[in-house]
DNA sequence: TCTGGGGTCCTAGGACCC
DNA sequence: TCTGGGGTCCTAGGACCC
């Protein structure tokens, strides 16, 4: 696949001379962040590995039947008006052709660590933020004296020749590479150079700005502020007032005036909680179903934690009832742990407090977090509870969900479940 | 036949301590 | 005749991102 011809955009106000110096990379004042983000990222992946998909509208998404929802459009699916996170019923009636896959994460995963070690191979100082998506830092003069434009020129060309494409937004801070990079989609490149930050955002809604989602917007909305060009010139006392510290920070960024630090992160970065959940095709109702469904999706935290090597000593228990009643309740454990014989017996315990028997729930959600903690100890000696009092049974328990995990590495996830498993369908 | 699943960060209120 | 105020920790909920 070749980059497309055209597609760079420079927003910028500069005779040719001085652009022609900039290609020496020598014009380029002040930082150089860019943001590269993939395009259309796990359907093209699902073209390149289905050569016969390719051209046509394919879509990976979530069942009709399981209340699902699209993760990614092809841009031929995006053509009929299929987006991310568009109910999945909707994206069937307006493109009733597309080809339909759930997704395969760890070929993405696969993919996506080949990218950045690209752009990590370009500059040493990426930020992953996504599977899809990083900065990176390309300040003239800090690890190289080449033009920033030339760099992501070269990302976009060794990106292509895996087999996917990219789109790479330049500027002088992160909020700016960010917004850019939407700018011209699929494979642009569009750079705002140093000085012209204020002038590129000031005409764009709020929303276009990472972190201002459809909450803020409308509370800006209510104060008559509708274009960042407008945030800019709030004053930063009045929104720290409202807005608490994110409100100051908008303004800044909204002038352009951000000063980003690229932090050096990878996704082997340890992560902060590990949660699963599952929403089910028709409502739980009975204590036995909703039990079942607790220790099920449990199960699968547990199994992370394992292959992550995690122990945590805080667990959340999620319900949802309807789309807008979500009811949470966390507890913290005696001990650090990875088995969901112990943290899934402290989320039923969890359950009591959340849920009256009868009330119709949609959405079962468990997590694991606190994995630098060493536990309540002291909270242990008043603990009645068996699995937690009792260490020879909880070590016994433990190699049984060792055991299940070796099962289903080796046979499929499918291949062992527990007598709870059956109680309720997924 | 009406919106998933994986996360992160912030805030507000209550408990508790001094 | 009596309940301030700061600090910290915990919990629940909300906003947001991809």
């Amino acid at each position: 696949m070749r980059p497309r011809e055209g597609a760079v955009v420079i927003l910028e106000s500069m005779d040719r001379q001085e652009r022609d110096k900039d290609s020496m990379g020598i014009g380029w004042q002040g930082p150089a962040i860019g943001l590269m983000d993939l395009d259309a990222f796990f359907a093209s992946v699902e073209q390149l590995d289905h050569p016969e998909w390719r051209g046509k509208p394919v879509i990976v998404g979530g069942d009709v039947e399981r209340r699902g929802v699209v993760s990614t459009a092809s841009y031929e699916a995006r053509t009929y008006g299929v987006h991310s996170a568009m109910p999945s019923y909707q994206a069937k009636r307006l493109c009733p052709n597309a080809i339909w896959t759930r997704g395969h994460y760890a070929r993405y995963q696969e993919m996506s660590r080949r990218v950045m070690a690209i752009v990590a191979d370009e500059t040493p100082l990426l930020e992953q933020v996504s599977i899809d998506e990083a900065f990176f830092d390309v300040t003239p003069g800090r690890y190289s004296r080449e033009s920033p434009i030339d760099i992501c020129r070269r990302i976009q060309a060794r990106v292509c020749e895996l087999g996917i494409t990219c789109s790479i937004g330049l500027g002088v801070n992160k909020t700016v590479a960010k917004i850019a990079s939407e700018r011209e989609k699929p494979r642009g490149l569009t750079v705002v150079l140093p000085g012209m930050e204020a002038s590129f955002l000031a005409p764009l809604p709020v929303k276009a700005m990472s972190g201002i989602g459809s909450a803020t917007e409308a509370r800006l909305t209510e104060l008559g502020i509708r274009t960042l060009g407008q945030l800019a010139t709030q004053d930063p006392q009045v929104m720290e007032r409202r807005f608490g510290v994110f409100g100051p920070r908008m303004v800044e960024r909204a002038a352009g005036r951000e000063h980003s630090l690229v932090r050096a992160i990878d996704d082997t970065e340890e992560a902060k909680s590990v949660s699963n959940e599952r929403t089910f095709a028709h409502d739980l109702t009975s204590a036995d179903e909703l039990r079942a469904a607790v220790r099920h999706v449990s199960g699968l935290v547990g199994t992370r934690l394992r292959a992550k090597g995690l122990t945590g000593t805080q667990v959340t228990l999620k319900l949802k009832m309807d789309i807008h009643h979500t009811h949470t309740a966390q507890r913290r454990l005696a001990h650090p742990t990875d088995d969901e014989h112990v943290f899934g017996e402290a989320a039923l315990g969890l359950l009591d407090g959340l849920w009256n028997e009868g009330t119709p729930v949609r959405l079962v959600g468990v997590g694991v977090s606190g994995f630098n903690d060493t536990g309540g100890e002291q909270l242990a000696l008043f603990s009645e509870d068996a699995t937690e009092s009792d260490p020879l049974a909880e070590k016994d328990l433990r190699k049984l969900s060792v055991a299940a995990d070796q099962v289903r590495e080796r046979f499929g996830k499918d291949a062992l479940s527990y007598g709870h498993d059956l109680r309720f369908r997924e």
